[in-house]
DNA sequence: TTGCAATTCAAACGTTTGTTTGATATATTT
DNA sequence: AAATATATCAAACAAACGTTTGAATTGCAA
């Protein structure tokens, strides 16, 4: 974006954060990638920790802007307003031209946050679960049960972050070249896809004609296992 | 478990490597923890690398030896089988009476992959997720589409996955106490739950009596959506 | 006990770390 | 042009790092 020695620092301690952590990541390298001297990070961001906190807020800044979340007209139907939510969780996450670290150093801090992320989860992750969770709500015709909506709101964003958290299984299992093709297009299709079946908003996955006998059959499995 | 010096560094450096990283871990702390001197790593495991490999593979093996797969008897029902993989995986990831460094550390490893953690993708993950598949493909009825099994999975693991690699977003998004209320049996239930409606095996969630005319409406609005 | 191996220890090694310094170069203002 | 602020640089700093050393201690067999 912008080509300031400042940002130049950003990029650079950003890819090496992500790929080393922060204490594997060395100043004097971060400033050789970005060019510059080695008293230019204690320049411009007084010491590594401070240069550390502003490269987190530089992703998240960054990957957020690219794909905001639509403000939907008042009466957009709830499940029109999740598949845009999912579509545009999955863009943020895989967009190939985000720099892989954008995520990773994001991924990171989700694992386990510094100090500096409890802000960052204050004023980015929770509008976003508000805003899932007030879709799922007018989904529910159970209203009341909170801790229902959390749960199910947890099986879908969990299954977006899956792709990018786990890249690398991913990749490993299924092959790389069959991984990588998995665009956030198929991806975002088949979590809607998922997740309509899961809330009786859509034909389930994996089934045909018979389903309906397999259904009733299993779920009488299902209940005697339970006991 | 075993209390020789040798053990006892392999705890005090699991949970050192879990919360600081490999690099952020000092082999003197780690040594000072388990109460021995700072050649104690060196005289044991030669070097600082060869203790972390060492460690990856100790907290696999604990993790995994009090839940193992069940061997399902011939003819146990595809969906059976589907629930205890999920409650076995989902107990192996919660059990609260694993250290929290023992799942930690690999989920650090499933993020970015150590050379030491190919051989571990080989030797213990791929035979899990080839479990799965040979489940999905017995509940599938379409034969053939193998990529639509891989993603089928990915869906059913990322939840599992889910509560132990963003715990502390979750606790932080639902509160500490009433996320913690959540055990592993719940969390279970509700991704058995969601999976088997998305399968088109149980009931859908968030739906009641009414759920039918949403669901043919809401199609409707799905397939506009896309074209 | 004696002898021998296994283990533990304090001390020091050479590197690498983040940070600081003071001088030099560049840009901006007076 | 002179003066002042901004930016860059090579060099050095103390501290922390992983590792090594050689002696001291322990446990066990002869």
């Amino acid at each position: 974006m912008d080509d300031t020695p400042k940002y130049r620092l950003l990029d650079a301690a950003g890819a090496a954060f992500a790929t080393q952590g922060f204490a594997g990541a060395a100043v004097r390298d971060i400033c050789q990638a970005a060019g510059l001297n080695i008293a230019s990070v204690n320049y411009y961001f007084g010491d590594k920790e401070r240069l550390y906190t502003e490269t987190v807020k530089y992703a998240c800044e960054k990957s957020a802007a690219k794909y905001p979340m639509p403000d939907w007209p008042a009466g957009t139907p709830a499940w029109n307003r999740l598949q845009e939510f999912i579509v545009t969780f999955v863009n943020r996450l895989m967009d190939p031209e985000n720099k892989p670290w954008q995520t990773q150093i994001i991924m990171r801090e989700m694992a386990q946050p510094t100090s500096a992320c409890l802000e960052w989860i204050r004023e980015y992750v929770k509008p976003m679960a508000d805003t899932l969770r007030a879709i799922l709500a007018e989904l529910s015709h159970k209203p009341g049960d909170d801790d229902q909506l959390y749960l199910v709101g947890f099986s879908i964003v969990s299954q977006c972050l899956f792709y990018r958290q786990n890249r690398p299984i991913g990749a490993q299992l299924m092959g790389i070249e069959r991984f990588t093709a998995l665009t956030p297009d198929i991806i975002a299709r088949h979590i809607c896809a998922f997740t309509a079946a899961a809330l009786g908003l859509g034909t389930p996955l994996l089934s045909d004609i018979r389903s309906k006998v397999i259904r009733t059959k299993s779920r009488a499995i299902a209940v005697k296992e339970k006991r």
